[in-house]
RNA sequence: UGCGGGGUAGAGCAGUUGGUAGCUCGUCGGGCUCAUAACCCGGAGGUCGCACGUUCGAGUCGUGUCCCCGCUACCA
């Protein structure tokens, strides 16, 4: 033991030296990946499904965190497009319509409305917000398919599937039910058995029943064409697998795990009679399948917003990220690259940084059961609190692991953080400033070794806070961020210009002047996490522009010029709004029991004399042990 | 069934090729009274799901095992 401690005494400062190396070896691999010399980036955020309004997973997982990097890198000068837009072909909306009375294109008119002022409201910074209904993106899906088609890169199989007479239409497995029959469960789909977890084919189920019309499906032969994932295998491999080792753990082990099953060739059309025509002979009521036409939905985004488009998907100067959720990430990693590298001129996805999922109080969110935060609602009853909802999903983003969203935890991140550290730390500063100085920034005089040690950790945290940044970690970049008000508050307490100013007045103007450059720092290294807010304190600060580098400045804001009045920037959330908000999703939760239970009877009733004909038994259970891997 | 991600203080989460287990909240004690009862300092609290292995040293690597989430190719 002795010995052992001997040794390990002997070797610290060996151990010391390997963990600078160690240090200096990481800096210099992360620089490599992110200093390749592009000359823009092209930020594409996954296209919400416009058959529902969009909610708090939709902007944690996607939309907050590329607006955050997108205005993170316009404020250090660089060129960025921040693409976005609705998914508005593919079955469910059909349906949908169908249940309505309405026509598919009033549904998607309705939620693409609702999804882009949504996203407008909460400050999301799309350069442009477009739709895969518009006439570009026909146009381009069509003319994307046509290249494919005239190099020969689909193949075209016949395959048998089910039909719905009744409605005319073809049918998804997803869209049959029948009895498993491994289980015997009588409410299985068509692609898998909910009750006993194995996945199926259409025509496994006992007695099929289209979920549509309730018709007995029939099997009907029909054409499709397909994309040969299978020879793009040794491609993935290489781009993947060796090429990106330094993408999200979830997202190269989900395309690992992919590429390593053995890919196969995939549909990418469909009969139905909403979505882009397949654009070839013989191809009469099919269209193409949405995974299909959605990512090409980026290409005519841009296309809309810019005839340079070509400058931002074809040049190998150009970096594109795609931010989306999990449940995206093999259409992103596996499917759509194939499609751009059978295309042949476009740019691939320098890098994927798919987000987990974001869980309401410990449950699933679910539109269907109306399991959400929906931001429409939000900005209603939190009018002006757009960032505190930014804030929050931001600091408990499911970066690594699905996280939950509480309503105790809003509060207490709102109360604890928000007002307590920046609200409060900005406010000290500005109320001091018109109390001793009527508003005037005062003159910084000479700094002692406290001051400069105090403007170092300013420094620090930029770094610490592009380091975080330039990984998409943004949890670890608003913590960061936040330390500067933290500092601060501390630099404050320390100096204590409330008690100086009795004595050592001069002082006491070195130390406001240094605590108003702090807020300018703030404002600055929030902005991408905060953007309401930091307009909001730049006015106070009367700052003419925000520019990433003057992070760590104490130049930023002049003596002799002023600073406004100061309003507060957030308010406390008291204890009743959030119960308001816990006693909505607790009437959603026995609303939706009430439903379960007014559920049509599995069996129809029988006779009293038929009854009497069963054999029915009570038996007591005299011992129960756990059996392993069941539910 | 197979594969991927995860299991770390009372809660929610970090922990980057192995090197003294961290953050926010909560809790306890002290300081301050400029500030939205806010701020600052300090303490308590953890066998890192479990077992075995590799190593001078394991939250980190390997094997096994249990649990949660997701995917499993026609839901999007």
């Amino acid at each position: 033991m002795i010995v052992r401690r001997l040794l390990s005494f002997s070797q610290q400062s060996i151990i010391a030296q390997s963990l600078k190396l160690n240090y200096l070896c990481r800096l210099l691999k992360m620089m490599h990946t992110t200093m390749k010399d592009f000359k823009r980036t092209l930020i594409t955020t996954a296209l919400p499904y416009a058959n529902g309004p969009v909610h708090i997973g939709h902007l944690a997982g996607v939309y907050v965190p590329a607006d955050i990097y997108a205005r993170y890198l316009r404020l250090q000068g660089e060129d960025v497009l921040l693409i976005g837009g609705s998914d508005e072909h593919g079955v469910p909306i059909t349906l949908k319509a169908k249940n309505e009375g309405v026509s598919p294109q009033d549904i998607v008119d309705r939620y693409h409305g609702i999804i882009k002022k949504s996203f407008h409201d909460f400050g999301i910074t799309f350069d442009v917000y477009s739709r895969t209904t518009s006439e570009t993106h026909y146009e381009h899906a069509s003319s994307f398919f046509k290249t494919l088609y005239e190099k020969g890169k689909f193949l075209e199989k016949n395959t048998e599937q089910y039909y719905d007479e009744e409605a005319k239409q073809f049918l998804a497995d997803r869209y049959i039910t029948g009895t498993c029959p491994h289980c015997k469960n009588e409410g299985a789909y068509g692609d898998q058995c909910e009750s006993c977890g194995t996945s199926l084919n259409a025509t496994d189920l006992i007695e099929p029943k289209s979920v549509v019309s309730g018709a007995k499906p029939v099997l009907k032969e029909t054409k499709h064409w397909y994309l040969p994932l299978n020879e793009y295998e040794p491609f993935l491999k290489e781009w993947i697998l060796e090429g990106h080792k330094e993408w999200k753990s979830n997202v190269y082990g989900q395309c690992k795990s992919w590429i390593d099953m053995g890919l196969q060739p995939r549909a990418v059309s469909r009969d139905l009679d909403w979505g882009v025509p397949v654009p070839v002979e013989g191809a009469e009521g099919k269209v193409l399948y949405v995974w299909f036409d959605a990512p090409i939905g980026y290409i005519s985004a841009t296309k809309e917003l810019t005839p340079d488009w070509k400058k931002w998907w074809q040049d190998e100067d150009t970096r594109m990220l795609h931010f989306i959720g999990k449940d995206n990430i093999v259409f992103h990693c596996i499917v759509f690259p194939s499609m751009l590298k059978a295309h042949g001129d476009y740019i691939l996805p320098e890098n994927v940084p798919a987000n987990e999922f974001l869980n309401l109080e410990g449950d699933k969110i679910s539109t269907s059961r109306n399991w959400a935060v929906w931001l429409h609602e939000y900005l209603e009853e939190f009018p002006g609190k757009e960032d505190v909802l930014r804030y929050v999903l931001t600091a408990n983003a499911p970066e690594t692991k699905d996280n939950d969203f509480t309503w105790k935890d809003f509060q207490a991140r709102n109360n604890n953080e928000l007002v307590a550290i920046l609200g409060n730390f900005v406010n000290r500063a500005l109320v001091l400033t018109q109390k001793y100085y009527q508003g005037e920034i005062p003159a910084c005089g000479d700094m002692n070794d406290y001051d400069k040690s105090t403007m170092d950790e300013l420094a620090t945290s930029k770094e610490k806070v592009e380091n975080a940044m330039n990984q998409f970690r943004f949890r670890e970049a608003l913590f960061e961020a936040m330390n500067i008000a933290r500092i601060g508050n501390k630099y404050l307490a320390d100096t204590e210009p409330w008690k100086l100013q009795k004595t050592d007045p001069e002082r006491v103007k070195t130390i406001m002047n240094l605590s108003l450059q702090i807020t300018a720092n703030c404002a600055i290294a929030l902005n991408p996490f905060l953007p309401f807010t930091c307009k909001k304190l730049q006015d106070f600060l009367n700052m003419e522009r925000l520019d990433w580098d003057l992070i760590g400045s104490v130049n930023i804001l002049k003596a002799g010029e002023r600073v406004n009045q100061p309003s507060l920037l957030f308010e406390k959330i008291e204890d009743a709004v959030v119960e308001l908000q816990v006693q909505k999703l607790l009437n959603t939760k026995a609303a939706n029991k009430a439903d379960a239970k007014a559920a049509a009877p599995a069996r129809k009733n029988i006779s009293f004399d038929d009854f009497l004909t069963m054999d029915v038994r009570i038996g007591t259970i005299l011992e129960a042990e756990k059996v392993a891997k069941t539910k």
